[in-house]
DNA sequence: CCACATACTAAGCGGTTGCTTAGGCCCTAA
DNA sequence: TTAGGGCCTAAGCAACCGCTTAGTATGTGG
């Protein structure tokens, strides 16, 4: 199996909830393309093309190209934040390790879906991007309770909680931007590094 | 003064050395658009208008619109690279340091440049792509001697030195896209606790 | 005075863009 | 059998794109 092919795997993991099936093939060939080339590079043809369908295809099931990109980004924040809320440990170290190794990983992984969540936002319209900023609000916080609790529990020692918080997410969402499947380093390797790397950082 | 009045001021200044008055402030305007809106959302028109001139004005100082994103990415690149090598410190510790804090504040400063030469490497022809990513190297590789040299000096503690390496370049990077000029920090104090943080990640 | 180079503009060319219109195929149900 | 709705295409529209061409104003050397 080629890499391409696995990367649209990838793909259809993350969109394996949209219906129908050729409105979820369309959502696929833009993600792949807004990741590859970026949201105004990326032209209508290129999306159908990919998909397999005519131009006008694209509009049967998507009001605009802008609300293709606007479910991308919608749903990939949501899997984004699920990655941090879906962590089971409760012991503040504990609990930051798992969360930055999943939500690191999450950006190896599914990179071509966190380019558009993490370097499309300027392309939304105003209402979309608002309702992504509050998804984004949620991310924020949930990292920085995280920060907090194991402050008061002693076992982080951190001048600046509101800092750190932001270094934390900031090395995560990098991720995105630098990774490369293929390359010397997994999803995995970089979410056992980057526990070790945030503790550190942490004081822990 | 306005904000972004300041903005201008400050490409006004990273681009000191380019000639004649026109085509500097033709590059300045094409930085603005392309830091602002991405360069595929960017019209020749945008920046001669931005420029104060005629759309056919960008072509007689440029060869095209690509030519003048390569400008600012090389000059660009030039200047991030000048932030790491131009420290004095010797001791690695304090080398470290200072090297993280002109490179991170760099990156907030100048943060238009800055997200110019981090996320529109892509535009580019493969030849001019080629020429960056070699100074995108030398950057790299300057970062990483600081850290070897930490370690044989007994200064840090280090277990993966490329990983370590990698996620301090990702965490100064990152700088340009979250940060916001006029919000709660300065590029003076995202120099200072990011050259904490980095030391804690490295054991110091 | 003229010859010439530099720096610019007005106009527009060929091609591409996001999106719409009009119509057709196919499945389902009365 | 046929009416209707969901899904799709062929064709194309108006606007906009990067870039070129032809021509103008200005300054300088001889």
């Amino acid at each position: 199996m080629t890499t391409a092919a696995q990367e649209f795997e990838l793909l259809e993991h993350t969109w394996r909830d949209v219906t129908p099936p050729a409105a979820r093939r369309m959502l696929i060939a833009a993600a792949a393309a807004f990741a590859g080339r970026g949201y105004h590079a990326t032209t209508t043809r290129d999306i159908a093309a990919q998909a397999g369908m005519s131009p006008a295809a694209v509009y049967i099931h998507y009001r605009s190209k802008e609300d293709l990109l606007f479910q991308i980004s919608r749903i990939g924040h949501r899997r984004a934040l699920e990655m941090l809320t879906g962590v089971t440990e409760t012991e503040p170290v504990a609990r930051m390790a798992a969360a930055v190794k999943a939500f690191s990983s999450w950006h190896a992984e599914f990179h071509l879906t966190a380019r558009v969540v993490q370097y499309e936002l300027t392309a939304l319209k105003p209402e979309h991007h608002a309702e992504v900023v509050e998804l984004r609000r949620e991310i924020e916080s949930t990292v920085r309770e995280m920060v907090e609790d194991g402050v008061a529990a002693g076992a982080f020692k951190v001048p600046d909680v509101r800092g750190a918080t932001l270094a934390v997410l900031s090395l995560c969402i990098d991720v995105a931007r630098w990774y490369q499947p293929g390359g010397r380093r997994t999803p995995e390797s970089i979410g056992t590094l980057y526990a070790d790397l945030v503790l550190r950082m942490l004081g822990a």
